[in-house]
DNA sequence: TTGCTAAAGTTCCAAAATGGAACGTGAAAG
DNA sequence: CTTTCACGTTCCATTTTGGAACTTTAGCAA
């Protein structure tokens, strides 16, 4: 099955995840809930190649999810911001969030230096 | 990056994300919600081809969201049922349905009598 | 005016994941 | 005997992904 037949699914979760079902993009939405905006910065956080993140953020900016706007006229730079209808995207994003420090701890035992 | 790195983020969603991150997952969760809980029904209601539902219910399983259990003795017959895990799971699944229903409606416009 | 840095992508190719269909298994039923 | 059912597994071609290098536009420094 594809992933366009999946978006006339008579199913709402299954319509959402033709746009956020997949490792990534919901790393990015967690972003930009966070506050960050710019490629790089996504580039950095998420851990996704800059390949993939620029598919990603096609498709959210083409779902009206993420908005491109220039921030800098001079050379062009653009910026990632959420929409109302990615804004709304939260309480999933929470959900989440709460079922993964629930069940989901991290297993590295101890320390955070290294080893 | 490969997920199993994502396992060990700092991030919560990432974490949960390593679990139900593509695209099948959180159908099959839909399903055992919906009260389904054989092969066959999920293989049927989600669209996952029988090689990604059973990857996918062995990760479900071994990761104490769902639980294998023999409901026939000859010949044996498994089925899956969601554990307290994987029941906390229901409010992230919920917030997928309610931003799908109110911002991704079915595009095909009328009819459902195939054309 | 040559060189370095920065942001935001794009391109290329090997590696990994996926889709689809066929096959395997154990047992009951016709 | 031959089918059917439930639950997977196997195989191979097609897609998607990961990773690194490259491109473009422009500021700033030497």
């Amino acid at each position: 099955m594809k992933w366009a037949e999946l978006e006339e699914n008579w199913c709402p979760v299954a319509r959402t995840l033709t746009v956020v079902g997949d490792r990534w993009t919901l790393l990015i939405l967690r972003d930009c809930f966070l506050g960050y905006s710019k490629f790089e910065e996504f580039a950095e956080n998420t851990g996704a190649t800059r390949h993939i993140l620029a598919s990603r953020l096609k498709r959210l900016v083409s779902t009206g999810i993420l908005e491109r706007t220039l921030y800098n006229e001079r050379p062009k730079r653009y910026q990632y911001v959420l929409t109302e209808k990615g804004k709304e995207f939260a309480p999933a994003l929470l959900a989440f969030r709460d079922w993964g420090k629930k069940h989901m701890p991290v297993r590295r035992s101890v320390s955070a230096t290294k080893e």
